[in-house]
DNA sequence: CATGAATGAGGCTTCATTCAT
DNA sequence: GATGAATGAAGCCTCATTCAT
């Protein structure tokens, strides 16, 4: 996981003085990442070719080296990338409100737009299971954390249930995630509106204090049909 | 899809001793799937090697093109057959059972269950997004049909909130995949009592019928926090 | 060196049964042992490629990875197999010899003639200690220890000085090697009688036991001129 | 031939402050020299890169285009340099010399010294067959030169007998060579005391003309074992 | 059916060298 | 003179697939 904190979104670039040449680095390194983020979602990690990647950003191949030492390397740098941006819409979304409601849906809503705006990055965090599983893991393990810490809150202050908070944030990732990919990657539309008054109105019951009863009740009489789930 | 549905139900369990001709092909064939499964498990798809699956099942790397066309294959019947034993163990478990609280706890655990058991198998599926999404596609399609099924069935006995099926059948199995990776694929253990117990929790008050109210008073009071979701 | 120690000239092929494949396979290994032979003599190690190399050898470039993992493989078996050569040549030679200056002679212009002989294959040594050190050490071992052995011999049997066995079986590997490649590989001519019989002399002076006398005397009236010497 | 005359003798060893101008380029272009040393010595020729190189000199990359054309180039230069530096060591320590013995002791353990201390260099000559075969002869055929001219001397004043002087040129540099390689190359020690005394006692018994005997008897008893010689 | 040698396209990467600043 | 980004040719090697036995 360390290996992951580190390094962040600053320039590679040594650059002893500020020469513009440093500039013109750094333009190629973007090109070099908008095209990745491209080809990577258009023909996957495996299928990408450098040779592919190097043509849309209209630079020869060997140029990609000097930017980044492997193929793995561009790609990871986008899931970083990735994972710094969204968490950046969210909290810049969510963090002002203070109506749960609102937030609720803010937040549900911000992550959804997301995946349709930047659907190419999007769908290059879905392969980072199989290219690189343990920085698959770091993104889910810092989302979580996260979520994990303004759902221990809402529960201090009552907001919510106390329900074993982790299992809460896996939970309500794993339901968004799967909303975003049946939507706004498959469909490339947002959920109409009453897909996303559903999903606002489970898990805002699934989450309020106010269902509280004894637990005997609790389940008498509704049947959840499973079916199938995974 | 369609290329999908026909064939996807052949014999995987094939009589060892029915037709003394067949039986060695059909005994080559099998080797050859188990040893997909863990190459493809161990390597993932594109890293994994015709080579090293032959020489995982013990047969010479022409054998493997006498019983499957291209790797594609290969994977996509292993895919299918994780559908089918997935949906198969669901349905001898949840069936059953009448009582509502016991049909989600058993299908959640059956589930997680497979997906620890059958680890391997599962994994392929993971990485079927990026093999061949179309298929991908499919295997949710199909398990969500179910699941809607299920689900309409439970609100017309009013068992369960109306809420927009297909929306709440994505959003479980979101959910059920989400708490699979977190616990059965990551920490290779079934959830500790307690996450069980706050998921069936959540799940359950979520779609309660008991928790209709105005929806003006439904969210007044409490503040999902939403800092990162995906 | 245990690592090629036990490699030798076996065929790698498993080859279950006798099967004629195995033929052809280890027909296009030799082949391609022969192209390689000339192509590292012709451009050297590092400049050959293996194109170069399968297009000599009348196959195509893949075939050559059947045979050997890599070309620092193909390149160690013709070490070993120089190695292996020339060792038996020297001893069918020279072993069945018994008078002095007939094995030295013998054995001088039979490592002579191997060299002009098999000009290409005794290049290849001569990069063998930049392209791999260790083999090129194992190689001068094992032949210093062959000689070490019988120079114990005649010295036991006092046809020899008693001298360090390990400092003159370098001595005179180094000798006949500059020789060689003086004449046997930049001009392609067995060196002329004269030449011949200059070293000789000098080697049989050296070694001759009559030459013992008191140490004072040994080195007082002659200068060996030693401007410049490696 | 005549390429690597004309530049062998340019100032290796410039004056730090004598021209200021002029300063600071050989200053880098000694840098360059020393890490090349170093990196072809650690890597070989081939593998050794002119990035890696630049970085141990701690200049950008295109400053290496500035001093030297290419990196052949830089090679040869460190030949050169190695032959001059050499050269003019066994000179300095043997010219004054009139004692045979000690002459001979003094230019071989000058030589094995060289090769101790300045091992990276000796290394890089010692690929110089395979990076640049006209070099390679060159600076034998140098050596041999002036050998040469020293072992006729010599005969002329009957110090030693009289045999081909090339061929015993080539015969005393191989041997010394393989002595280097076996101790000060592979081991990183001086030969041994007893090593030393064997060589020298070897050579100067090879030489000593009042071995001179009626070439009937000359071999007449002893056997040279040659089993394995190159 | 099974075998395993052969194929050849294609990918990643390295690296000497150039050139604008 | 020094810099370092850019170049593109070339190499090694992998691998899915074919085919003769």
């Amino acid at each position: 996981m360390s290996k992951f904190e580190s390094a962040s979104q600053e320039a590679q670039v040594p650059a002893r003085k500020d020469v513009p040449m440093k500039d013109r680095a750094e333009a190629t390194r973007q090109r070099l990442l908008e095209a990745a983020e491209a080809v990577f979602a258009e023909f996957g990690f495996y299928r990408a070719s450098i040779s592919e990647l190097t043509r849309r950003a209209r630079v020869a191949q060997g140029t990609f080296y000097v930017h980044f030492r492997t193929k793995e390397e561009i790609f990871r740098e986008l899931v970083r990338q990735l994972s710094h941006d969204l968490r950046r819409e969210l909290q810049e979304a969510v963090v002002p409100l203070v109506d749960r409601k609102d937030a609720e849906r803010v937040g549900f809503e911000t992550f959804l737009s997301f995946v349709l705006r930047r659907r190419n990055l999007y769908s290059v965090l879905r392969e980072c299971e199989s290219v690189d599983p343990e920085l698959y893991q770091w993104y889910y393990e810092r989302l979580a954390e996260g979520y994990v810490r303004g759902l221990r809150q809402a529960m201090a202050r009552e907001q919510i249930r106390r329900l074993n908070p982790e299992a809460i944030a896996y939970a309500l990732m794993g339901l968004f995630q799967m909303v975003g990919m049946r939507w706004s990657l498959w469909q490339r539309t947002m959920p109409p509106e009453d897909v996303l008054e559903s999903i606002a109105s489970f898990v805002l019951h699934g989450l309020d204090p106010a269902e509280e009863r004894p637990p005997g009740e609790t389940t008498s009489d509704a049947t959840v049909p499973l079916e199938g789930e995974g």
